[in-house]
DNA sequence: CACAATTATTTCAATTGTCAAAATAAAAAA
DNA sequence: TTTTTTATTTTGACAATTGAAATAATTGTG
């Protein structure tokens, strides 16, 4: 009778194991496989899908012939083999028509965008140069609207060609919820993007950090393709970095990302915008680089100069053989290798 | 007539798109899954795991009868509730005789082992003292035999009764291979502890870097229970990382994990037996400590010392308030947290 | 040239895993 | 007692796969 309150009260320290488990494993469809498989391969014959994915052949027919219906992939001339027996495969294709997609730049000084069809080829590009400096969302949405407009006049095409829209910008960048924590292009903190966009525009957005961004572009297109892990790091107006581990992009624990610029590279170091000391991007980024060339090309505080036209003069300097120059290079480069060996 | 000898020659960097995917991500059949949930929450009934894991209640009931068939699942007589109607859930949980693990620690003094049931609770211990330094891997496979036989005589149970054995060691360790690429224990490098191990004795072999062991104990038992990403470091001979990604121990490219250790703090900074300098490790392991004791505590370079007696010396006047022994904790200490930090 | 060998693809019945919906069970509340 | 509520079981159906046999399209051989 005491025991009725607190049911199992004693033993509340019980089982193991994770109590997590990854939920986000879900295996995609057999049908995307396939259509995946043929778009990485270029064009794959249902034989080797079979073998690729470990499927029965009956299996490879079925699915296949649903694709082709569905006007995604179809069936493509054979050029004649000298060798081999047995009766050719036929190679299957992606139908370059069935799909659009478009992906926008964000940048500091232009947007760029690009309209590709499914199977990765370019159809049109679009670019617009833009005011510099934080603005609020809408006009930043006016600026996408306008270079979206304008890509698609340039291809001859509509919106409702596209299915699908990926942009990348710098900042740090909720992939899974499509909002913005914060970024240069934005006066304000956590803007939800993703909400404003889908109330502008339709067709699903994928929102992402330009350098993760420019990770999933190597991972597509690039050395990454036939890498299971890897890095790529950015050095712009900051220093960003993207990981793909198993084959996949890494996303923080809530799609933030990684930080690389702000790994420590030294105790006690130069300070960085983000209040804390001896960050790699404290000596990488531009803006760290034109405060040390201002010293070194003796400026005094109170002339005007342009971040760009110091660091033009930096670099001249530097290949004069100006010594002070030369040292803010050489120490950029040796922490940059120290904060990759980190990395690694 | 040209294009007969290399089909396809002149457009090779065809399709995008990874061209690895991730093979790896089969998805765990839904009895397995059940059995685990039901391992993690100590116990569940039929309804809970329904709930959790988002299947039919009616595919609960039958995967459900076919562990409980199978004699690894079985109903537990429930205490009365004091709230709540309708028909009370009926409680389920794993035999705990149902199967038997052995988890082995080989290190440098010691070696430890445990033999536990399938729930988690330890049914016996066991441990061996031996001798310092590296050995032919016969000899420390000699040491794993005396010290299993020992733990199962303890727990009255023979060889037959285990289904899996688990092997934690210091040094660089490719799980996927069961391969023994270094370690402190091992006279020669790249050994084939699985292969060895299987030959002797039988039961499949889990076999993994210590740091990466301790990690697992965490994930399993601990406060890593809870959270999806974390990491684990640990100080001892050399310094070791374990780092959960995603709900799961996280392996380098091939099964190597992570070398937290030599992860730079300093450019230019302490020797590090490694070869390089300013390992992390440089700073903070207990011979990188000894090192500098030995300078702090006006040690001659020909006096001999033990390492153990050395540090404990060095604790001891540190406590007393000697400010050469105190910095040198204070900057390990300090490293330490850098080091950390660069992981985040 | 007919025919075997070889490889690719298709057909088709059978299996598996899962679910939806209805039925049944066991308790508390009215 | 009857109703309400929650847990579990039963049942039939469906969709995704597979295995095995059949068919197709080649090359090599006697």
């Amino acid at each position: 009778m005491d025991g009725e309150g607190n049911i199992g009260g004693s033993e509340m320290q019980m089982g193991c194991g994770p109590l997590l488990t990854d939920a986000v494993a879900v295996q995609k469809p057999m049908r995307q496989r396939i259509f995946e498989h043929v778009r990485a391969k270029g064009q794959a014959a249902r034989a080797d899908i079979t073998r690729a994915l470990g499927i029965s052949p009956g299996s490879a027919t079925t699915l296949t012939a649903e694709l082709i219906q569905q006007g995604l992939l179809h069936e493509v001339a054979q050029a004649p083999r000298d060798q081999g027996r047995g009766r050719p495969p036929v190679a299957l294709e992606i139908v370059p028509g069935a799909g659009h997609v478009i992906g926008i730049k964000l940048s500091h000084e232009r947007h760029t965008a690009l309209l590709t069809d499914y199977a990765g080829t370019t159809v049109a590009e679009a670019e617009l140069t833009t005011s510099l400096g934080a603005r609020p969302l809408e006009d930043l949405l006016d600026e996408v609207d306008r270079l979206m407009k304008r890509l698609l006049k340039r291809a001859g095409r509509s919106m409702t060609d596209v299915n699908g829209i990926g942009i990348g910008l710098p900042g740090v960048i909720d992939h899974q919820g499509g909002t913005v924590r914060w970024s240069p292009l934005l006066e304000k903190r956590d803007q939800e993007f993703g909400v404003a966009f889908k109330a502008r525009f339709d067709g699903p957005l994928f929102l992402e950090n330009d350098a993760n961004m420019l990770t999933l572009a190597e991972l597509w297109f690039g050395a990454g393709r036939s890498m299971s892990d890897f890095a790529v790091v950015t050095i712009e107006n900051g220093v960003g970095m993207g990981l793909v581990l198993n084959n996949q992009l890494y996303r923080g624990s809530y799609g933030v990302g990684l930080e690389l610029g702000h790994t420590k590279v030294q105790i006690d170091g130069a300070l960085c915008r983000c209040g804390q000391r001896g960050c790699l991007e404290a000596y990488l980024a531009d803006y760290a680089l034109a405060r040390e060339a201002s010293t070194a090309l003796n400026y005094s505080i109170n002339q005007q100069h342009s971040m760009q036209a110091t660091l033009d003069n930096l670099f001249n300097e530097a290949k004069n053989g100006n010594p002070a120059a030369l040292t803010i290079f050489q120490r950029a480069g040796r922490y940059l290798s120290l904060g990759l060996s980190n990395v690694m």
